[in-house]
DNA sequence: GATGAATGAGACTTCATTCAT
DNA sequence: CATGAATGAAGTCTCATTCAT
């Protein structure tokens, strides 16, 4: 097995080295996403991808640096895709409602992505324990849901909450959709939009504005 | 291994039977909440309830059965707690509250069981792949909320809006606020709890009662 | 466990014994011939029986003593069922035919318990790994042939073989025809059992008798 | 465990892989000949062949596979050994000589095969309980012995009989002469040969002809 | 550079037996 | 006398990883 997570031989090809790396993320993405983080090994992974567990220990350091990528890659898509409608947005109440949008469109688009990101986020674990992908983390979600909230109040558009409560909550309320939709295939996204985005505005604006 | 899950031998010492069954059901669920669903193995619940494989094997008809058991003993004690703080509300709204905060009341008084139950819920599977728990379920907390939220429409207490994705939110906001007290142990649920009634009184009742 | 095989207390009672300890045998015989000798565990041979291992365990040295008990007691009975149709025939051809029509009349009113004894006699084995009934013990099948066979040579009507071979062979032409009914149930037993005295009839008489 | 049994990567390296095989075949045979197919573990088959479990589990799909093929070998072989000098016999009667000698020259020559095959066929079950090597398969040794007996009729070599009697008959002498060579090392297999084929001679052939 | 082969640990389950009551 | 409870060994299979080529 390779120690570092980039293979880099004498004559070794990024091109290709890229696309095999990448076909093995989707692999790991559409497995947890199917049957679960708990059975999600990398013998079945490998299958996924049409290929053997070897070509996955060369191309990744292990199992859990294949997970931390799958989960970095998602961020940063994720987070490419949303960011510049949350931008557009002048008023905090219109960012935290792009907020909402944009993830459940995303979600429409790569519903095995966020899947997989949930299910590896809650369950992943380093050898001591410890959450591989703790809630609190600098890039996570909620520190930038935060941010927006904490902004709202300081312009006066919001009314006065824990911003760090609310910020879990509408992630968690994201992620219901998700696990609602899954549930039940026939769920409308974008009616479920509409009413998360009233939900929160109600929740949140102050109470002179009403 | 026992055939049946609930022994029923002709003189069967229902006395000794219950108490190791208990043990053994306080093993999983302190095993879950401390390493997680995916390492929950049965030796590590053995171990942890000081007793070895065969004892856990015996006395249930396989890891599935235990966990079964598990989330379904938890569910009655959940809902023992909260149902009379719930049904001494009059008002739709104040069942929310009372739900909202007997919820996190029961949290802090047993972390494990909320937490062994989500992750239980949230990761066990059949054999098909299909969820153990799926969140539409008769029992389920969702089910329970839908209908308070149902009730408060009719009675007009309630603003307009799908009680299914309004249960959901809520029953997702409690889950968030035990992931945030997992990882910030000082995290003062009771102010959580004002939080999100707040929240969610504001997010439900009637404009014209604003 | 007790250690003898007959259970002796200070009150025990011969008729209930005998009826539980028949009990335990009748369900070895259904296990063993159902799910074949491989899965006959304890569990399932209690099961059947409507009781726990515990019982057999009690009635019965250990396993092997059940299924050594479970071969006598069938050799007897069969034997017991066999034996006047062959002393009643004077001549050792008769004998012949009479020893097996016997045999697939018992078989068709007791195939369990010829299944089970096949079953039981090719695979049990003590823990040296020799085999617990070999075909050449006293009580067996095929020495009980083998002198019907030697007595017809001694008094001519039998040309010149090896009695040991054609005993075998008739043995074995019975668990045959046990096996081909099972795996075919419409096969006559009838029919079988005039196809094997002719052949047996052929293979054996002196060649002047033709 | 690789998920086919037979595998097909790449760039595999067949003669490893092949030998390796062999190998562990091998091993079961022994192992199922010494022991019994009830005492033939992994564990015992791996010891066998000097390597562990894993090592079996990874060249086959499960113990059900590696079964089967030891099975589906030794039949191909037997039959790659017998065939030829049953073809070169014109007569039904010569056929069905030579096929009773062929088999215990074979059997002289491979004891440990035909007893590990005999084991497992009549021991071998799928999950439900029903054999995984009935006796009335295509490939069976008594599909081929009917067809011999057929064609001797339908030539007029032979007396009337049902062919399916007499070919289960006849496969089941063969398998009582390795019993009896398994019990009694001293017996003489090709006296035993020619005993059989004079007694299934006389079985067999039309009455005209004596 | 890439992979087929191997490995040992550990998963869940079933086994025959023993023991305390 | 009878049995529910317990036990440790052993069963098959899957796991993530490593290694020789």
């Amino acid at each position: 097995m390779r120690t570092d997570s980039s293979p880099s031989g004498r004559k070794r090809n990024p091109i290709i080295e890229a696309a095999r790396r990448a076909q093995i993320i989707d692999a790991a993405i559409e497995t947890v996403a199917t049957v679960g983080y708990a059975r999600a090994s990398l013998a079945r992974i490998a299958q996924q991808a049409k290929t053997s567990k070897s070509v996955v220990s060369y191309h990744f350091a292990g199992k859990d640096d294949l997970l931390v990528q799958v989960v970095t890659q998602i961020y940063t898509d994720t987070w490419a895709f949303m960011e510049p409608r949350i931008s557009a947005e002048p008023s905090a109440a219109g960012k935290l409602r792009a907020y909402i949008t944009a993830e459940l469109d995303y979600m429409r688009l790569h519903r095995s992505r966020l899947l997989a990101v949930a299910n590896i986020v809650t369950n992943h674990r380093a050898d001591d324990g410890s959450l591989r992908f703790p809630p609190g983390a600098e890039e996570s979600v909620v520190t930038v849901l935060s941010e927006i909230l904490r902004g709202g109040q300081e312009d006066g558009e919001f009314r006065d909450f824990d911003p760090r409560v609310v910020a879990v909550t509408v992630s968690q309320a994201l992620d219901g959709a998700l696990g609602q939709w899954v549930t039940d295939p026939t769920t409308d996204l974008q009616a479920y939009a509409a009413e998360l985005t009233t939900l929160f505005d109600l929740a949140t604006r102050r109470e002179e504005s009403r």
